[in-house]
RNA sequence: GGCGCUUUCGUCUAGCGGCUAGGACACAUGCCUCUCACGCAUGGAACACGGGUUCGAUUCCCGUAGGCGCUACCA
């Protein structure tokens, strides 16, 4: 135990001070970016930045059957707005190139070539149907010592078969050659020292004859270890390779400067088993991709944080306190340079997160709230715009000051009613609607009208209105010191039937706002209405 | 099935042998108030189970059960 310890820190120490720190987020370019892969970036980039290090954005396309095209740019743009910055990489340039591993094929072949000159690695012919047919054969069957001596390949043929069958462009796939019975450490920044016997690994393949490229193990190594990356930082789902990759190392004889592992915890479904998927947020109604995404294919979209209205600060700060946390003593609204202040690998959850969108909501409901009037007229703008409304950007900087601090019902998947603060610019329509367009009918029926409309009302309203004409400046200062006295002098409570006449309903903001707002023509006008419409 | 990781309020989590088990979201109630709210205050709510180790376990160890992942010429 205190020889793992010691180990541990030996690793971490030797990676932290003798080498600059460098990190790398590794994306396939198989579709839109994962919330998951967001949240493994994030922590890269916060790594990197608190350790003055480099963060390298390096592009995993070794499956040539899966590439998407389009993929590359908004794994791009998803990071350049959720202001997530590279150092080197794929478009940033760095000495360490290429980084696509598409373009790194030359490089590849040598070091494959190395591990089968010192038999660290052999060729196999087995063809896929052969591998079924042996599936089907043996039960849990796993390519390994106890069976590799039963296939078509370098080890149980002949050299001169060997090599008359590369000549003849036989496929052949390289797999390393695992020796069994020994024990595997992988030391995990996160989980501590995780231990795996050899003999349950197979030979992996480390070189595949359909597209003549690497698979992600062995292209992973040797990437990593070209570009001097410190730390890996990724999933979990990456745990159980991990001592392929340990073992990889070694037989390139790069054990001293093996990155240190971080495994991150995955993200979870918000409800019921099994981790997040893109499923979830058309199901439950909030998105699992950064940006809105246009499948080349299906034609299917996708929907994004960005087009839903989330600030890339809250989707950074909900993000990041998924799986990781600081403390008690820090609030949960977190800067990005708080972030990388704080954060601590060794601080983070070693079990699944669920994902809680409702919170994120809430985060963005915060951050929504430290911006400026101003910053939501652009999108306030667009909804007013979906409902063929001019207006200008004071009109709508005043009414979003106004409505800031209001709250919006929704009905969830489940048609039940809920309140929920505003937290997102396009929530507002229906709560604004009544700045820009009159009552044009009133709900009898409704609680509010019922109990706040009565036969004295319309002729109150009158004498109202009269009061109101005399109001010189309309502003809400203005109306106030006229209305306020006169109210008092009279006993008046004329409010909540005012609001019905301007509103045509319990909700908005301050009488003498909305008023002053609309200007006393207008004020008078649905004032009018009402009276002749309610009587 | 095999292997690995994991298990504190509904959810995200703090806790690193001795605490009335803390915070945040959500929920409920109250205050505020010209409405709906915001805000503020208060409240309900958790150590999966069974064995050890120990004077003492939420905390350390071992089992059991649950959850998650991996088990491809995918990454």
């Amino acid at each position: 135990m205190i020889k793992a310890l010691l180990l541990h820190d030996f690793y971490k120490k030797r990676n932290m001070t003798e080498r600059k720190v460098r990190v790398r987020f590794a994306p396939s370019p198989t579709g839109p970016l994962h919330i998951g892969g967001v949240r493994t970036a994030l922590y890269n980039y916060l790594f990197a930045r608190q350790h003055q290090g480099d963060l390298i954005f390096r592009i995993e396309d070794t499956d040539s059957g899966r590439f998407v095209p389009g993929a590359e740019e908004y794994i791009l743009e998803s990071f350049r707005w959720l202001g997530i910055q590279f150092d080197e990489g794929v478009s940033f340039g760095g000495d360490h190139g290429p980084y696509r591993q598409s373009e790194r094929r030359e490089i590849y072949k040598q070091y494959v070539k190395q591990l089968l000159d010192d038999g660290k690695a052999y060729y196999a012919f087995d063809t896929p149907e052969e591998l079924d047919a042996k599936r089907a054969e043996i039960e849990n069957f796993q390519y390994d010592a106890s069976t590799r001596m039963q296939m078509r390949n370098s080890l149980t043929l002949s050299a001169d078969e060997v090599q008359q069958m590369i000549e003849a462009g036989t496929p052949y796939v390289v797999r390393i050659l695992i020796q069994p019975g020994r024990d595997v450490v992988v030391n995990d920044l996160i989980r501590g020292k995780v231990c795996i016997n050899s003999s349950i690994l197979d030979d992996k393949v480390l070189y595949k004859s359909a597209d003549q490229l690497p698979t992600y193990h062995l292209a992973n190594i040797v990437d990593d270890h070209l570009m001097e990356v410190t730390h890996v930082i990724r999933g979990e789902e990456w745990l159980p390779s991990a001592p392929l990759h340990v073992l990889l190392y070694e037989a390139f004889g790069w054990s001293d400067t093996m990155p240190c592992f971080a495994h991150l915890p995955l993200l979870l479904k918000p409800v019921g088993n099994g981790k997040l998927s893109k499923r979830d947020g058309d199901k439950l109604g909030f998105p699992v991709f950064p940006l809105e995404w246009h499948d080349p294919k299906s034609g299917e979209v996708s929907s994004g944080y960005r087009e839903k209205g989330y600030l890339p600060q809250a989707v950074v700060n909900f993000l990041a306190l998924l799986g990781w946390n600081p403390g008690n003593e820090h609030s949960e609204i977190l800067s990005m340079d708080e972030l990388i202040q704080l954060f601590d690998l060794e601080k983070c959850s070693r079990n699944g997160a669920r994902f809680d969108y409702v919170k994120a909501a809430w985060f963005n409901h915060q951050y929504l709230l430290q911006q400026p009037e101003e910053a939501w007229a652009p999108a306030f703008d667009n909804i007013l715009r979906q409902n063929g409304i001019e207006s200008t950007p004071q009109r709508e900087a005043e009414v979003v000051r106004m409505m800031k601090l209001k709250v919006i019902e929704y009905t969830d998947n489940e048609g039940n009613k809920k309140k929920r603060n505003i937290s997102f610019v396009s929530d507002l329509w229906p709560l604004t609607r009544f700045f820009f367009v009159a009552p044009d009918h009133f709900d009898r029926e409704d609680k509010f009208i019922r109990k706040n409309w009565n036969e004295g009302t319309a002729s109150e309203m009158t004498c109202f209105m009269e009061k109101l004409q005399t109001v010189d400046d309309f502003s809400a200062e203005g109306l106030k010191t006229v209305i306020d006295p006169w109210v008092e002098e009279n006993g008046l409570r004329p409010w909540n039937a005012w609001r019905i006449c301007l509103v045509g309903a319990g909700q908005g903001p301050d009488m003498y706002e909305l008023a002053a707002f609309l200007g006393k023509e207008e004020t008078l006008r649905r004032m009018q209405f009402a009276i002749s419409t309610l009587g």
